[in-house]
DNA sequence: TGACAAATGCAACTAAGTTGCGTTAAGATG
DNA sequence: CATCTTAACGCAACTTAGTTGCATTTGTCA
């Protein structure tokens, strides 16, 4: 598990400004856990009367993506999640409440990602694996 | 593989009207053995002169998904995707120039989705399981 | 062919995300 | 501590996906 101060002092050896945006942002998914969305992160910054624009908040996840600090999550249709980059996970969606949570376990799909290659030429870099349904408080 | 034919016919049988944005959706997601977003069908029937209002192609396939023809796939964060329901299979994204395709294999996420159940309480009602990377053409 | 509900188109809207540009501030240097 | 440079910021104005209410049209069946 990846501590906001470690991520801040990656970002600081690497002569990276640690700037107001930066450090929320960090500190905010880092306690997250999960993926969220920009909409999501802003009005949880204005509960707390931290206010960004919503571009300061889009090129800040951009610029920590290409930091390798964030990296997008693929999960629904409708906004754009982001997460820490850590270990390799995967997701719960709840489709009631759109509750979305990590779970890690290790699955084995190299077979299938050296069938794409060979078979249709599909040079595999990445999976994305989601069970959607119903989290333990809307399941009732 | 679903015909058109099946589809109108079943759709006939249920005593449902077949439209003219009906029959061309349906042709449409036959043929197009992959999932397709509604801007894209919008510019498609467009080009074979066909317009329809993006009224009636969002209410349409809402349509078609009520009566379990159409499902809506989750693939990437900005448009929402449909296909033809069938065969359950999974997909490649090329993250070049976007081309999305159906693969299909046997896979078992079955103990996976059993200790989900036991362990956080989460029910699991489908999964989605996709691969990103390049594909023949964009790899070289 | 006429009736009636289902389907359609339109206007007007919301919400996510993007771009250009002038201003502010982080932090390095003297 | 003052100054300087440039990364970062905020704003306005924009694009695009998707939604809603309502008046009009059209598929189907009697």
């Amino acid at each position: 598990m990846r501590t906001k101060e470690a991520c801040l002092q990656e970002l600081k050896t690497k002569g990276i400004r640690l700037t107001r945006s930066r450090k929320a942002l960090i500190s905010f998914l880092v306690a997250a856990h999960a993926p969220r969305a920009i909409p999501e992160i802003q009005t949880s910054f204005q509960k707390e009367g931290i206010v960004f624009h919503k571009t300061t908040l889009y090129r800040e996840l951009e610029f920590l993506i290409n930091e390798g600090i964030v990296k997008e999550v693929i999960v629904s249709g409708e906004k754009r999640y982001y997460e820490l980059v850590g270990e390799h996970h995967h997701h719960t969606v709840c489709l009631s409440c759109g509750d979305i949570r990590d779970i890690v376990f290790r699955e084995n799909l190299l077979p299938i990602e050296q069938a794409l290659s060979q078979e249709d030429g599909f040079q595999v870099l990445e999976h994305s694996l989601e069970f959607f349904g119903l989290c333990r408080m809307c399941k009732i």
